[in-house]
Order: C-alpha cells, then sequence, then structure tokens
DNA sequence: GTTTCTATTGTAAATGAAATTCATTTCTGC
DNA sequence: GCAGAAATGAATTTCATTTACAATAGAAAC
C-alpha cells in the first residue's frame, strides 16, 4: 500500500503542480499522529518542532489533501473545523463529548444501506454519510 | 400545544431575564417560516419587513433559542451555523446537495438504538445525533 | 548547467462570522 | 416615579480563513 506522501506526491503530479518541502513538511507532521487535527494546533505542532511554516501554507493545501482523499472534515466544534485521515482507515462515526470534546470512534455498518435506500429514493448521487452522536463522556457527565 | 413565543416568553421568565419586542419580533421571522435559516438570512429577511434589529440582537438571542429546545444547530455550511425548528418537529435527519444545498428530510428511527447501545457501552450520557448524507441532487449531479 | 516559466512561499492585509464593549434605553419591582 | 438590572444598537474586536503581492524556487526545455 502506498503511504499518504507518496499519493500526495502523485496527485500533486498528475495536477501538473509542483511539490515543495513545506508541503512534505506539513504532510509528514499530520500523519504523523493518528488524531484530529485542526489548522491551528497544526500549525502549532510545527513551530514547536521549529518548521516554520506559515498558516496561509496550510490552508492552501487543506483542499489539495480533501481533493486527493487523504483527509477529510470531521466535525465542525469551538469555532472551526476539524479534520481527519482517511486513506487507509475504514468508515467510521464518531460520539463526541459536548464538554470536553472527547471522541469516540465506532462503525455502523447499517448506515451504508440508509444510504442506497435514499439515493433510490430521492434519486441522489450519494457520496457519504456523517453520523455523529453527542453526549456528555464520563468524567464530564459527573460534573453536569 | 404552546406555540413558541409561548415557550420562550415562560424561558425567559424562569430564567428572570426579560422578554423584549426586539425578541419577539426575531422569534415571529423565525417561525413564520418552517425552513432552515441562517444569521446573515434571517438578519436580511428582517430587514426587508423594515424591521430595525441588529445582528448582534439576533447573535444573543440564538444562545437562548438553543436552552429553550426551540431550534438546534442544524449544519455548517458555506462558513456559517444554520439552524432549524425543533419544538413540534420530530427529529429528522438531513440529505444535503454538496453543490446547491437542497435539503431533503428523512426520518431513521434505528438510530436510537444506536444512541442506546453506545451509552450503554461508553458510560456517555448521550443527548443526541446529527446523521447528514451528502451527495448530488438529481439536478446537480447532472452537472458534474 | 542554464534559462524560462509559473506555482508556491511568507508577510501583510482583507474578509466575514461571531462576540464584545459601552453609552443609552427599557423593563420590572418597589 | 425611582432604582437597579437587563437589553439595545453602533462600533469595535476577535478569530478563522482568504487574498494580494513581491520574492523565491520547482521543473521542464534547452
Ligand atoms: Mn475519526
Ligand atoms: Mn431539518
Ligand atoms: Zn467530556
Ligand atoms: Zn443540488
Amino acid at each position: 500500500m502506498k503511504s499518504e506522501i507518496e499519493i500526495f506526491r502523485e496527485f500533486i503530479r498528475k495536477k501538473g503542480l509542483r511539490n515543495t518541502p513545506e508541503r512534505e513538511t506539513i504532510i509528514e507532521e499530520i500523519f504523523a499522529s493518528h488524531d484530529h487535527f485542526d489548522v491551528d494546533e497544526l500549525y502549532l505542532r510545527l513551530k514547536s518542532k521549529k518548521k516554520k511554516i506559515s498558516k496561509p501554507s496550510i490552508y492552501r493545501l487543506i483542499p489539495y489533501l480533501l481533493e486527493s482523499g487523504l483527509i477529510q472534515e470531521a466535525y465542525f466544534e469551538d469555532g472551526h473545523l476539524h479534520y481527519e485521515h482517511i486513506y487507509g482507515h475504514e468508515h467510521h462515526c464518531h460520539l463526541r463529548c459536548l464538554n470536553c470534546g472527547k471522541i469516540i470512534e465506532f462503525e455502523e455498518k447499517y448506515l451504508k444501506k440508509v444510504e442506497n435506500r435514499l439515493a433510490e429514493k430521492y434519486d441522489f448521487l450519494v457520496k457519504g454519510h456523517k453520523f455523529e452522536v453527542l453526549g456528555y463522556c464520563p468524567k464530564c457527565k459527573a460534573h453536569i
């Protein structure tokens, strides 16, 4: 299986664009962890490792990572978007704590059937779904 | 069944807050239509009806409408939040066109069972869920 | 290797949604 | 009416994201 960076290099070449050390650095940092991420947090992680990457470079890269199928938008929280890896990851849903943001991932195969039923019923070309269950985690529910 | 405005008056009184003509005007406008809405669109609707309500008054009212159970966040699209009525509405999910924003609402009773299973398995206090199916509507899928 | 073309970069400025400040107004209970 | 507290609108601020622009640097052609 190809690595994320190989997928990206191929994608960027096919589009007739250019790869750069900055892009490789950002991608390396994103995929060094398996966690969800947001732009600011990623920027600070790079900064703390003395990698001088500007925020616009991150913002400009994200649409390409989305288009190449390496990441997707996971959820909108605290006023900004959070992303997650998808290349090489099984599709999954999120159980999210409304207080502390804790995320638990789970599978729910039935939803694929719902997609198919809707596609037929409403003549939609269905591309996917997002299923989020919201609530309070064990720690937080005690204090609310 | 109580009207939305009655629910709101009761809520605001119980909190020891005050109702105002501005709030009544905003609430009247929100519930005059059954559609989803966002702040800017609501502001413009009020403006076009010569109702001089400031945007901050709308932004300040929304947390109370959420807290009182009259509305909820529906989805994040085009850089801002969209809301929907919930008081007197059956819970439902959304099929959304990624191109034109068209929304189709549908029911999926099975998801309540998923909630219960997760609550037990992960010791969460579950408050609800969001299930969005994304794709392209009949009109848009022809042009993509 | 050099040239040439143009995508990418970082800095700075601009946007736009949402929140906040503050002086003024308006409720509400006494 | 009066006092105290809450709400208002205009203006300002904040913060995420985007854009402008001049300098830089891939990469393809020579
Ligand atoms: Mn995830
Ligand atoms: Mn709806
Ligand atoms: Zn929590
Ligand atoms: Zn459409």
